[in-house]
Formats: C-alpha cells, structure tokens, sequence
RNA sequence: GCGCUUGUAGCUCAACUGGAUAGAGCGCCUGACUUCGGAUCAGGAGGUUCUGGGUUCGACUCCUAGCAGGCGCACCA
C-alpha cells in the first residue's frame, strides 16, 4: 500500500508504451525516476521528476517534455484532479476526493500490513548490541547503543526480516581478572573486616560489587574463600553470573530482550581463535612483525616487539593489528575475529554491529577481518550512537568512572521512565550527539515529544471512549461513498507517507525516523482537533453522540498508525493520560 | 600528526538515500479556554546550510582543499 511506489510503476508502464510507439526514447535503466511528495506548499499529492531525467536523452527541455508526459498521465487516471508542471520541470498531481476514500479503504482492508513493503525480499539479520563488558552495572553510556539496536531490530522484524538479537560477553581478559579480584578483597572485607584496597587503580572501586560479595557469599557457603589462587576460576564464574545478572535486570527495564549471549571465554576454550587464524594463515593475511610506534604524544612508553599481526593493511586499515600478546593470551581483536567467523559460520544474510562512539577507530580492522574471512565487503553493517551528553540543572553532567559515580541505566529509569528514556534517545539521528535534558525530559508538554504523541493517541481514544465502542476492535463499514474535507485529506496525505518512512529508516537503518514522523503526524492530528473548537460542525461527535463512518474509520487509522510506529519505539500508548 | 564523525534560525535539531521558495520545537511578539481532555491550537519575526573551488538540468546532501568542535589512535576491552 505505498502509492508513491504504485504510482511509480504505472509510469514505468506509461513511459515503456510511449518507447514503444517512438515518441520517447529511454536509457537502459530508469533508476533515478522517482515518485516524491511534493512540498507542502504546492497543494498536490504527489510529484514526479521523470521530464528533467530524461529531458537530456530526449533533447527537449524538461517543460517541454511534461507536457506531453501529462497527456498521458492523465488519459491513464480517472482518479486525476489534475495535473501541474512547476519551474525545473515536475510533474505534479492531484487526486479527486475519492483517491483518499479509496485508500482509506485499502488501508482498513489492510490494516495489520499497513507499512510493511511486502513486495521487498527478506533477509536474515545477525544484530549484535550492548555488549558492555560483564563488571557491573549498565550506565548512561551503553544506554542509547542498547536502544538504538533494539529499535533497529524492530523495524526489521516490523518489515518481516528475520533478526537474532546478540549480546558478546567479554568474560576473557584482564579486566575480568580485575573484575574477579575486586570482588575477592569485598568477600574479604565482609568475611574478614579487612579494608578494600582503594588505592589500587586496576580494581573496581564501585558499591555494587559489595552485592556482589553477599551474593556469592549467600550462595556458595562451601566455598574457602581463604586463598584466592585456588577459588578463583570459580569465583570468575561467579562474579559473571552477578554481573550478568544485573545487566540482564537493566536491560529488562529497559524493554530489551537478546536472544543470545554469547561467551568470549567459551569462544577461546573451543580452539575457535587458533581456527580463525589458522584459517587467515592459509591466506596469507598473517605473520610475525613489528608495529610502528603510534604518532601520539606519548610514545616513550612504546616498546616494540615482534608479534604476530593480521595484515589489516590489505582492506584498507592504516596499521596491522596484533592478535596475541607477549604473555601468549589472545588479544580482543584476536577472539573478535574468532567471534565473527563463528557468526558468518550461522550463514546470516547481514551483521550488524552496533559500537559506541568510543569504538569507532575499531571498525576498520574489525570490518577488515570480515571482508578477509567472507571474501565479500557488504555483509558487515557498522552503525556508530555518538555519545549523549547529560544535562541537569542546565549544565552539563560529567561522569567519573575512576569515582564510581557515573549514572546507571537504574537510575534514568526510576528518574525519567523507560518511555521517556527510549523516545529522546531516539529523536536524533544516531551519528549526531544528543542532549539529554534531565529537567526537560520529565517535563510533561510540547517540549517532551513524548507527550505530544501519546497525547494525540488518547485524544482519539477518548473519542472512542465516549462513544462506547473499542479502539481496537476491527471496524467494518459496507458503503465507501463519502469523501473526505481537506483538512483530512492533509492527514491522509501524511499517512500514505507512513509506508516510505518505515522504508527508508529499515533501508538506512535509522530509527529516528520513526519519532520524526510521529511528531508530524501528532501534530496535524492536533491541529485538526482543534478546528472543533471554533466550528462545532467539525466536532467528530454530534449531538446526538453520534459519529460517522467516515469519521470513525479516520481516527482508527490515525490511532493505528501511530500504535504500530510506538510499537516500534517501544514505548506504550495510554488510552488515558 | 593520522583516522572517523559533526557543523543548518539566538538555542536543540529535521530535510524522504541529488529535487522545488531549506522545515519543526524552544525562546521572543500577537491571539484562541466555564476545554467533544489546554499535556492543545492559530499567526508573526528569525537563514550566505562553517569557508573556498568542482561535478549537473538541480547540491544541506556527492568530490576536493581548508576552518572549527567531538571521539579514537595499546599486548586495554
């Protein structure tokens, strides 16, 4: 139900019959024709730039050439009002009335597809997103990663692919042995009252690791705590389970669900890294070298040694990586590389990879390694959230991991709530940074976007209310013979833009879209709401506390509409606020 | 120094994968309420899209050279 993408083909359809006769002549492709919305200011449906593409093949000028194409645009269509040319060369059309009851018509017909490009073939999607390493709690920071791959998600699985949500459990490294260890000297502290060693830099100073303790204290009663070298591969596993735990909660609150974690340490323990590179060997992309020393200011730290690097050079990245460090452990990227095969191995049409703008330089050498082990440079699809900048009490809020006092995800939700949370976060194309105005996003009124929407959702549902008929129930009508005014045809108007916008934010996987057209739809909704107010003829319900068909089945697919695209957000519609 | 990224109204940001006279909100100015729920609406002022070149019917968008902010440049994860 895209009637820009209808209309499309029938003037493919048109353009083919005009060749065929010799009055016009094509290029082989007809890839930059494009049926649009026209500007708002020019009072038609919609707009197509065919006479300025093929003016230059034909030799006419544009003007010229729509006027013929009109011709025939118009002796195709009965549903034509009529049909504009405008400076450059567009072409633009007006429907009759009827064109609007009719795709209301289609769309109440529809009503559960409505959006989703059927027509489009579907993929499977391998999505992997959070990914925070398993220490302690998920903070601000993670947060509009974490969201913005859920919302990815859900357009794709809205647009019937197929989508495996995954979390990578970094539980192999130092910081883990860290991780381990600050636990340890908490059990201490609670078994043996002796102090934590806050001085210590490579520990985890946080409070929540005291949970922790208690926790694994509770559970394990056997367990010696005396001496740390013999517990402490199980205590390691411990301490993950906790840190999972607790991140799992905060995801939860959040509204997002993975369907698999997968374990960097199972990864190493299965051969699965010595495969990988064992595989790039063959190759000839590894070997045992030295690295140039960084061009950053602190380079008399560097020591240089022989090791063994992935020729990352050959894709494109400016230096090769190392894949094991002097002590023989693997590096991250050793095991990252290991993990991509094991998810190009899962046969999967795309990966997605959402990082933190603090991650960003790692994609080279990441998309490197892929572009190595699958031969092909399109299956891996990096998207970057740039960071959030926290404001309270208008001024910025600085976090300080050394300190421990950084705001968790625990925290937002319990101030802000999830809706809230998702809604802002989302609002900002991913690759600029965002605000995120405590005071503001609380606020309950237009400058809250969140609000706005929602409200325009419980103003048709208390319609509905007061009406005593359901919301959500399907609504049958039997005779389509109503057409409808113009202020509700610009409404309708909007809402055949719906199926584009799901299009293009699944196309470019950019869920601020989403929001965006929320906002614009919510706020022509508004507008007409209050044309009620000066003229009681507008009202939707008569005196009789009657409605119309017409009128009803308009405000059921404005409410559908905006359902399916919060739906999406992840976030509720209160019938009542 | 190198890489990535951003630069659009006073402020926060959109702009349909190259389209038309660049749009919203906040703030400012003027209006609409004993509300079909005002958490709303109508109107006004506000622009050299960071700068200079290029590509073409057409550039906020693509290329190129700069300028300015952010992030990154490890055997960390």
């Amino acid at each position: 139900m895209n009637i820009f993408d209808q209309y499309l083909n029938k003037l493919k359809k048109i353009l083919l019959e005009l060749s065929k006769n010799g009055s016009l002549i094509l290029p082989n492709k007809l890839d930059g024709i494009t049926v649009e919305i026209p500007p708002s200011k020019f009072k038609s449906d919609i707009s197509t730039n065919v006479a300025m593409v093929l003016s230059k093949i034909n030799n006419k000028s544009p003007n010229d050439l729509a006027r013929t194409l009109v011709q025939s645009i118009k002796k195709e269509d009965e549903l034509i009002e009529n049909v504009e040319i405008v400076k450059p060369g567009f072409i633009n059309i007006k429907f009759k009335p009827i064109f609007w009851t009719n795709f209301v018509k289609e769309i109440i017909k529809n009503s559960k597809t409505f959006g989703i490009n059927l027509e489009e073939s579907k993929n499977n999607y391998l999505i992997e997103f959070v990914s925070a390493n398993p220490t302690g709690p998920l903070h601000v920071g993670h947060c509009r990663g974490a969201i913005l791959g859920d919302v990815i998600s859900n357009i794709l699985l809205f647009n019937k692919h197929k989508v495996t949500k995954e979390y990578y459990v970094n539980d192999y490294g130092n910081q883990i042995i860290n991780f381990t260890k600050s636990v340890y000297f908490r059990i201490r502290e609670i078994l043996y009252s002796e102090s934590f060693p806050s001085d210590n830099k490579d520990l985890y100073p946080g409070e929540y690791i005291i949970n922790f303790a208690k926790n694994i204290i509770n559970l394990n009663k056997k367990i010696d705590f005396e001496n740390f070298d013999k517990i402490a591969d199980e205590l390691t596993e411990y301490s993950i389970e906790e840190a999972l735990k607790l991140i799992k909660i905060n995801l939860n609150s959040l509204g997002i669900n993975h369907d698999n974690f997968v374990s960097e340490k199972k990864l190493v323990k299965n051969q699965e890294v010595e495969k990988v590179i064992d595989f790039l060997q063959k190759n000839n992309l590894v070997y045992r070298g030295k690295i140039k020393a960084p061009a950053s200011e602190d380079k008399d730290n560097w020591i240089e040694r022989e090791q063994l690097l992935f020729k990352s050079t050959d894709f494109g990245d400016d230096k090769d990586r190392a894949l094991q460090k002097s002590d023989g452990a693997w590096t991250y990227f050793a095991s990252d590389v290991a993990y991509h095969k094991n998810k190009l191995d899962r046969n999967f049409d795309y990966l997605i990879n959402i990082l933190g703008a603090d991650h960003a330089g790692y994609i080279k050498r990441i998309s490197s390694s892929v572009q190595a082990l699958s031969k092909t440079n399109d299956k891996l699809i990096c998207k970057v959230s740039q960071l959030v900048k926290l404001i309270k009490d208008k001024k910025p809020f600085k976090m300080s991991k050394r300190k421990g006092d950084y705001i968790t995800v625990d925290d937002l939700i319990k101030e802000v709530g999830r809706d809230a949370t998702r809604f802002i976060m989302l609002n900002r194309s991913s690759d600029a940074e965002l605000d995120f105005d405590f005071d503001n996003v609380i606020e309950k009124s237009k400058e809250n976007p969140l609000y706005y929407v929602q409200y325009s959702y419980a103003r048709i549902a208390s319609v509905f209310r007061h009406l005593e008929k359901n919301l959500k129930s399907e609504i049958k009508i039997s005779k389509y013979d109503f057409e409808y005014t113009n202020e509700e045809i610009k409404i309708l108007q909007k809402i055949s833009e719906w199926p584009k916008c799901v299009e293009t934010a699944c196309n470019k996987l950019e869920p601020h879209r989403i929001p965006t057209y929320l906002y614009e739809l919510a706020s022509l909704f508004h507008s007409y709401w209050n044309l009620g107010k000066d003229n009681p003829d507008k009202r939707f319900i008569n005196n009789q506390k009657n409605i119309s068909d017409e009128k009803l089945i308009f405000l059921k697919i404005i409410s559908d509409v905006i359902k399916s695209g919060m739906d999406i957000v992840g976030v509720s519609v209160p019938e009542k606020m």
